[in-house]
DNA sequence: CACGATACTTCGTGATATGATGTATTACAC
DNA sequence: GTGTAATACATCATATCACGAAGTATCGTG
């Protein structure tokens, strides 16, 4: 899919993708595949920007041996995916507008 | 708007906006306004990339002893809207997972 | 004649997605 | 027991791109 109409979806996808319950990256990309794809250095490059951001906190935990790093939603990342829901039919409109429907 | 949502809206939303008939920079963003926001700067660098991608082509006409500069959108234009059309399905499968709605 | 609207152009900057590359461990097949 | 794939995370360089700022020039109106 076209990698401008990707850029606004990404940050919330992840966000949605921790949304339920903490994850970490390797298992993101997986749960994130049938949606949309994204290579590991996009993923932690993203991951970072919403830590940094307030939107996750993070915690490392064992697991077999190595680490991981889970990844936690804050009320700033739950507002964040809220505020692309409201957003979103803003969006619609300009689709109609592309797509030749006016604005009904 | 939310600018990283906007962009893949962008390029189409033009091309949408001189699919009826020939447009000139000016009156593409009042057109636009009601839809989406943009600044000349934007718009110019816009039209640039496009016309180079062979979405437009392009026509000085005089008017009013001022020079517009007309943009007629391509064959290729046209189609770089059908397949954001397309693609726009992806783009709800994704909202819809955001949104919680799943697969469905 | 001053000022706002019309009309287009260029430059610099900051944000960002991604490929390439690197490190380290576990699991499994041969 | 050795190679190979999968798991897991990190960093760097690069290219793309939206946008503010600033500039040029004409027209209409008070």
């Amino acid at each position: 899919m076209d990698i401008q109409l990707k850029r606004g979806m990404l940050d919330v996808c992840v966000l949605a993708a921790i949304r339920g319950e903490p994850s970490y990256g390797y298992k993101i990309i997986k749960d994130m595949k049938p949606y949309m794809e994204l290579s590991e250095s996009t993923l932690y490059t993203i991951l970072k920007r919403l830590e940094q951001g307030g939107l996750m906190t993070t915690e490392s935990r064992a697991h077999d041996g190595r680490l991981r790093k889970y990844y936690f939603i804050t009320e700033k990342g739950r507002a964040r995916v809220n505020s692309f829901l409201a957003e979103w039919q803003e969006m619609v409109r300009i689709y109609r507008f592309v797509a030749g429907e006016g604005d009904a």
